[in-house]
DNA sequence: ATTAACCTTTGTCTGTTTGACAATAATTGG
DNA sequence: CCAATTATTGTCAAACAGACAAAGGTTAAT
């Protein structure tokens, strides 16, 4: 038996008075009532309608029934209705994960704005250069760099993650600047170290890589103080065009080797993305903060900041 | 679709933590769950469930839906068991309807019984000579005199309703006992009003019926006050055997020709109804009062106290 | 690394249930 | 007393849930 369907015909019903009046209200034969009806009252082996030809009135326990199930039906009906809201107004708790530097830098200055915008969101922001394990549900949406997308995952290329080897004025005046690739490995060296080792100083000459890591004087997950160390003139880095835009505008920093090809990977395609499940359903936190992003940080021409 | 079995499902797993566990609980195939748990899904335009092929996780609004929904279908649980309770249990308000004389003088004093042997039961006890409408849910249960018992409703003849002249011993002293029927008419009358008016004494001799009433001193519907006025002397009056039977007893009246065959109606089977609706499931507090009643109002021999 | 086991999903069929429509029974109001 | 309204019942067609088998995918163990 339907048994919710019976409990709303029941109420109905109870509320019009009348089985023909309640079929209307549904669009369904009287009949159906009566079957529905018939059938609640044989399951609770009890009679919950008194039927006298022009009026019906619900029995002693079919009053109190019909007020239970009326609460029953209205928290219900609020439960959907949440439901409902919820896949149509961003809302609820979004856990992102991003690469630390990336996050101190750009993200979370976006993020006041975010939650401005969308007050019914609840930010859980988790900085870390390991990925996080976007399948398992730990996280909504991820910032990655150079990530392997899976079939599951969807996967914008936010910006390119271009490495470019940067030193202190400073340093430049003492050490001299270099004039080639090669020259980088007479040059101290402050490496940043990913979950997967030392990034190396890579090369290209035509088809050929060419490690030309220099000295290394530091290796760190902590990009700020590679940066620091880099403008106090410790050595030469190679660091995300976007981590040392803001250092080359004022003068701080200085681009070595403009036109050289150098890299950290010989992934030409080296990028920023961000990614995030994609369920059947998407829900609207993510989708909020997906199109807030690409907006503000990628460039018409795709090229990033 | 069946709503409340999705959601039934939909609980499950999300306690159970697997659709099979959960299918095993039902004792349904796995499929079935998938297939009403999709439903449910496509309805709402929500992922109610994270599918990771070992373990199953709500998410996140599918944990705020499941939370309500557990105590939604908690609820509906506790209002079929308030139900059946009440089909098992006697209990509610029961709204009994009599006589006014049988009710002061045999019903009331057995109620006190009734209601410490059934405390939850609420008696609504209403003394009326009229007959009030059993069909339209006014009353539980009515007992009356003579009642024609229509279709749907249920009598129980709880005591023959013989009526017999009676009179006190001083009033027979100085007016003299009448010898027979016909000699009724020479003397004082207190008549009882039914609803349909003075209820006349007859006297049946042979096939004949004759009006044997005396003149009239007071007539009223107040049947403790005739009786009152008959044992002041006032006069003859013709009373229920079980209303007069405790005077009889004591000697302060006195029944007249005990042979004869007077009554108040040419109906010979007077009696006293207990009648009750027969719904398709009786109540349990209707059935506790009839079965209560007939025990203690019906001698074996059905001819009452 | 490869296989095996387990779990969810999908396809297909069957039995049950619900709704539609018409007819019947019963009661109220004029 | 008759007409109108209402609930119920009978019958048929459509929709739906469940059974069973097979497929697809992921984890765990060899």
């Amino acid at each position: 038996m339907n048994q919710l369907l019976a409990l709303k015909y029941f109420c109905k019903v109870v509320e019009s008075g009348s089985f023909t009046s309640a079929a209307n209200a549904f669009s369904v034969p009287p009949s159906s009532i009566s079957r529905r009806i018939s059938d609640l009252e044989t399951s609770l082996g009890t009679n919950l309608l008194k039927r006298s030809t022009r009026v019906v009135k619900p029995t002693e326990i079919g009053q109190i029934y019909f007020e239970q199930v009326t609460e029953i039906l209205l928290q219900l009906d609020q439960s959907t209705e949440s439901v409902k809201s919820y896949q149509t107004t961003p809302m609820g708790q979004l856990r992102i994960s991003s690469m630390v530097s990336f996050g101190e830098q750009l993200l979370c200055p976006l993020l006041e704005e975010f939650t401005a915008r969308y007050p019914d969101i609840v930010l859980d922001v988790s900085l870390s250069d390991e990925l996080s394990s976007l399948a398992n549900d730990d996280v909504d949406v991820a910032i990655r760099g150079g990530y392997a997308p899976d079939e599951h995952v969807h996967a914008i290329r936010l910006m390119p993650n271009e490495f470019i080897p940067v030193a202190s004025p400073a340093y430049l005046a003492i050490a001299g600047t270099p004039s080639n690739g090669f020259e980088l490995r007479e040059h101290p060296g402050l490496f940043f170290r990913t979950p997967r080792g030392p990034s190396p100083w890579l090369l290209k000459t035509g088809d050929q890589w060419h490690d030309v890591s220099g000295k290394p004087i530091v290796v760190s997950n902590n990009a700020k103080w590679l940066i620091e160390l880099g403008l106090r003139g410790k050595g030469i880095m190679m660091a995300p065009r976007w981590s040392a835009n803001p250092y080359l505008q004022t003068g701080e920093l200085v681009a070595l080797l403009d036109e050289s090809d150098l890299s950290v990977s010989q992934n030409q395609e080296l990028a920023i993305y961000l990614l995030y499940q994609k369920p059947r359903y998407l829900v609207p936190k993510v989708k909020a903060f997906v199109d807030f992003l690409t907006e503000r940080l990628m460039s018409p021409d795709g090229n990033g900041i």
